[in-house]
RNA sequence: GGGCGUAUAGCUCAGUUGGUUAGAGCGCUGCGUUCACAUCGCAGAGGUCUCAGGUUCGAAUCCUGAUACGCCCACCA
């Protein structure tokens, strides 16, 4: 052995030798006791953060902790198509040709996005590998494969006979880069400095009176169809059902009541446009006022206003508005105003509400028996403070909007008769319509939004809807691991799912882990230069040090401030445990030993062995408390503080003074034993070394350390 | 507007049901290299536990309030 640990010597090889072994196939155990868990797919578009190398380090801990302890384990990993993401990098690539999707066309984009799937899409998955994940490779799954498209339209079908899936009319958001809807989870807001614009409104009937409205979007102003004021507002309640002017426009239009109007908010008496707004539209529902649309899918001013402010930029209409207002002396004053401005999360774009026909899936009694299973404690939270905030978003969980106008994703297995207008569910193209019996129907182009087939996972990852051996066997899952940021869009929607397909819920606890912040305590971000790349820190310290220098930061409450320094102590400490390894090997020689617990001769023997024993319980009583960061500390103050400062240092004693051949002898058990075992609790932490150094050891009957028994089990 | 989290050594964090002298890693200071490892060993310095009240024989820990930072949700146009 040389001198100093050198991870790039050891990592590749190691890991082709677990592969080679298939010891992360479930096979590899005979037990009754299984433990199964699915990845959170990583999107085909992602190259691994530290978000993605915490979580990986925290289930592959789990899963490698588990599979020693002689448990049937097995670790789905998978990709997800990520529909809205994966098709906007492809029209980037597009456009640095100069073309746009619609040149192509659908077919051949849709071609396109799978040959970047073929060239690009796995590549996440090759850098999970380089952390040491012990995932069974040979059952990965992509959500697009073709068994997960016939999974996504069962589901589907099944939730259309329920009547829970609906198609309507209402505003929605919608962006107008990607073309598509949007449901509510995906639209994120930001606080963006604006104004608020007072502007005035004539009575019809007495043209030198009017009200003032306040309005963050005066442009809207040209799809107004109300004034709307709160009833119990003294100001303005006698005013009800009077009639004022529409400025620009000169159209009529009613001051109505409605107590969803905040009379403490800009001067009390809001514009009405409800066609894009989701207040306005509320109101607008309840008093039966017409909906003009001004804004279209391009985001732009249409038709149906006056024809010098037809195709502009609500931005750019906005400006001539007001000057127009001033003009006309309905313009009363403007303030500063700090509004939240809604973008799109997948390419930043401004969030146009409007009017749109979508598909929705009814949440109410699916959002019920999530809730149940929360409160209930079917499924547990770490941190438990999660169910709460889960239980408060299914109390409330409006309808989920599941269709999206993009081309990359599931198409809706609905069909629309040219005849009647009206849709059917069909699995296959029909060759007649059923409906009509005449004509030809043609396929809804929508695709679902990609979470409705990400909810189906944890069953569909192991072969539903066949009966599959997998499927009977590991499902449920015991753990899912995942970050804070999708409970909502993604946890919330896989319970429902499992309970309603499976009939139970998909996994009993769920992690949510931390994030991963940077020193200062900012978000990492790539576009921000904040980021810092796991694969850089595995190429600088190995995979090992990586490891162990993010495990050491976890702690079950807090986000991480990313400290690198703990990685290098990852790297010292891993030439500490390789050193004392040395230490060892050279001082038993060449004899074999088997793991029986050694007799403790001296004081130091006995000392050394029951710190043992208690780390040993103190490491399985963190692990399952998913306190990873306390396992390891614990592990690494005992071997280094306990084993090699002074167990070692007295066994060089111990042998040196020894009177006989077999207090030799005994010092060199107690010597392996240790040194075994604090291997076998480091394996799940830091995995290529120890199973690199375990191969050294003169142990008969040995396994490898990957499915090698944790220590005290029997 | 509602909700949540955090505040402890220069930095990143532990601190179990309130109980001697508040811990770790890194950094820092001093000493030490033939004897597993200088990616090391030994010794050491360093803290008004954010602030103000309260409960208690006793508070980093429990309660109330304040301040700061961060996050989430929501229909203030």
């Amino acid at each position: 052995m040389k001198k100093q640990y050198n991870p790039k010597l050891v990592e590749k090889k190691i890991y082709k030798f677990w592969e080679k072994g298939k010891f992360f196939s479930p096979e590899v155990s005979k037990s009754k006791k299984r433990f199964s868990i699915v990845i959170p797919p990583p999107n085909i578009t992602g190259s691994l953060h530290m978000g993605h190398a915490l979580n990986a380090v925290i289930q592959d801990i789990l899963v490698r902790w588990k599979r020693m302890q002689g448990l049937k384990v097995v670790w789905v990993p998978g990709i997800d198509h990520a529909g809205i993401a994966t098709q906007n990098v492809v029209e980037r690539q597009l456009k640095k040709e100069g073309k746009t999707r619609f040149d192509l066309g659908k077919e051949k984009f849709i071609e396109r996005v799978w040959e970047w799937k073929k060239k690009s899409g796995t590549i996440i998955l090759d850098q999970l590998k380089q952390i040491g994940v012990s995932c069974d490779w040979s059952r990965t799954r992509f959500t697009m494969d073709k068994e997960y498209n016939k999974a996504v339209i069962l589901a589907f079908s099944h939730y259309f006979k329920k009547g829970w899936i609906y198609r309507d009319k209402r505003v929605v958001n919608w962006c107008p880069r990607c073309k598509t809807s949007l449901s509510d989870l995906e639209v994120e807001y930001k606080e963006k400095k604006g104004k608020l614009w007072f502007i005035r409104y004539r009575f019809a009937e007495n043209k030198k009176k009017f009200i003032v409205v306040a309005t963050t979007r005066p442009e809207t102003l040209l799809g107004d169809t109300a004034v709307a004021v709160n009833p119990k507002d003294q100001r303005y309640k006698n005013l009800i059902g009077r009639k004022v002017i529409l400025p620009i426009i000169e159209r009529e239009i009613p001051i109505i009541g409605s107590y969803l109007v905040d009379p403490s908010f800009g001067t009390g008496a809001v514009k009405v446009t409800p066609a894009h707004d989701f207040l306005d539209y509320q109101i607008a529902k309840k008093h039966n006022l017409e909906l003009i649309q001004i804004i279209d899918e391009d985001g732009l001013l249409n038709r149906n206003v006056p024809s010098r402010y037809q195709g502009l930029k609500p931005q750019v209409a906005r400006e001539k508005i007001i000057e127009e207002l001033k003009n006309a002396d309905l313009f009363e004053k403007e303030k500063d105003y700090i509004h939240q401005v809604p973008l799109c999360y997948r390419c930043n774009s401004l969030v146009e509400p409007l009017p749109s026909e979508q598909w929705f899936l009814r949440m109410s009694d699916l959002a019920k028996v999530a809730l149940e299973a929360i409160e209930k404690k079917k499924v547990k939270f770490y941190p438990s403070r999660w169910a709460k905030i889960s239980s408060n978003w299914l109390k409330n969980a409006q309808d989920w909007c599941i269709s999206r106008q993009i081309w990359w994703g599931h198409q809706f297995p609905v069909w629309q008769c040219k005849e009647k207008r009206k849709f059917f569910f069909s699995q296959k193209k029909p060759k007649k319509c059923p409906l009509c019996g005449k004509c030809r129907p043609h396929q809804v182009e929508d695709v679902f939004d990609t979470w409705f087939s990400s909810a189906l996972w944890p069953f569909v990852a192991f072969g539903w809807p066949k009966k599959t051996k997998d499927l009977e066997e590991f499902y449920p899952t015991d753990v899912l691991s995942t970050a804070r940021d999708i409970i909502f869009l993604w946890v919330a929607r896989m319970i429902f799912s499992g309970i309603e397909f499976m009939g139970k819920v998909p996994f009993k606890k769920v992690i949510i882990h931390a994030t991963v912040l940077t020193k200062e305590g900012k978000r990492m971000s790539k576009s921000l230069g904040t980021g810092i790349d796991p694969l850089m820190l595995i190429e600088k310290y190995g995979a090992d040090a990586t490891r162990f220098g993010i495990c050491w930061q976890i702690s079950a409450l807090q986000d991480i401030r990313f400290d690198e320094t703990k990685i290098v102590a990852g790297k010292k400490f891993c030439n500490k445990l390789w050193n004392a390894s040395r230490f060892v090997l050279l001082s038993i020689g060449e004899e074999r030993f088997n793991l029986k617990k050694p007799k403790p001769k001296t004081p130091a023997d006995k000392k050394i062995l029951s710190e043992l024993a208690k780390v040993i319980k103190n490491t399985d009583k963190n692990i399952s408390k998913f306190e990873f960061g306390k396992a390891l500390q614990g592990i690494y103050h005992f071997f280094w503080h306990k084993f090699c400062d002074i167990y070692i240092e007295e066994s060089k004693k111990q042998i040196k003074n020894a009177k006989t051949k077999r207090e030799i002898k005994s010092t060199k058990e107690v010597l392996i034993y240790v040194l075994a075992n604090s291997l076998k609790l480091l394996h799940p932490f830091v995995p290529f070394i120890t199973e690199e150094i375990y191969q050294k050891l003169p142990i008969s009957n040995k396994k490898p350390l990957i499915i090698e028994k944790w220590p005290n089990q029997k």
